[in-house]
DNA sequence: AGAAGATGCTTGATATATCAAGCGCGCTAT
DNA sequence: ATAGCGCGCTTGATATATCAAGCATCTTCT
């Protein structure tokens, strides 16, 4: 029956405790309802069955930005949550106390789609809980 | 005398044919007049020396975006720009011709730093050239 | 019941990242 | 000159990511 016995480990610190990266991506895989094979089909082979198995089942550590990208593109999650989960980034500092202006101008001109918009926002959050 | 060889191959596409990796890194280095020693105290043995001038070489591929991220912040130069070198991300697509209608209203909200910002701004760019 | 798939999983092979330790060379200083 | 240091570099060892191929189980169809 499987069991995992807890293996969790964690590539840094778990800190928070959270759900594991392979949890995680198998809950939302479930929640997909696609199939190990789907996910390897719709990836377009950049992510294998087999590999996926070993990544829900927290036998690889650190999945590559690659991987992780692929995944949260087919699932529609938040790059960011991933490569956090995978230990690539420490979510330390709970809010910068440093001084930040309002500045918003340069923004116009980039015409922003929606889609760009989420990431970027998914991107800032990422930002502010790294950073020393 | 070490030649090289144009040993570059690059790990998907080198597309444009840049400056490899290796080289950028490299010539910044010495712009910064440290030595591969240096650096590895410097990151907090982030990098060994023996691996940045393995990574300066092109014998490396493709290093983890940690190390990536590390000499980033040590050159003060953006980690983007070493992602898309090392070929995590390509700058396929020059632009999106899609449809976007432009939404900065959100980012009122957010009181961005002026290094945030920029980071934005490069993360924006970032995002624009990946994508299918 | 048995054929045919689909599903999750294991495993062996291969590639590659990363470092500790060491080598050889060029500088200074004695 | 020679002792020492800093330099870039090589190499062997280790860890780990990744996949092709296969296995066991379960479902469904005839």
């Amino acid at each position: 029956m499987a069991e995992t016995k807890e293996r969790d480990a964690g590539v840094s610190e778990p800190e928070a405790a959270e759900i594991s990266l392979g949890r995680y991506l198998a809950s939302i895989r479930k929640d997909r309802k696609l199939s190990l094979r789907a996910v390897e089909e719709r990836s377009k082979k950049q992510v294998s069955n087999a590999y996926l198995s070993q990544i829900e089942n927290g036998q690889i550590k650190q999945p590559s930005p690659n991987t992780l990208n692929a995944l949260a593109e087919l699932y529609e999650i938040s790059l960011e949550k991933l490569m956090i989960k995978a230990g690539y980034i420490t979510p330390s500092s709970k809010r910068r106390s440093g001084e930040r202006h309002g500045r918003v101008a340069t923004f116009a001109e980039h015409n922003l789609t929606a889609e760009e918009e989420q990431e970027l926002m998914d991107y800032l959050e990422f930002m502010r809980s790294r950073k020393k």
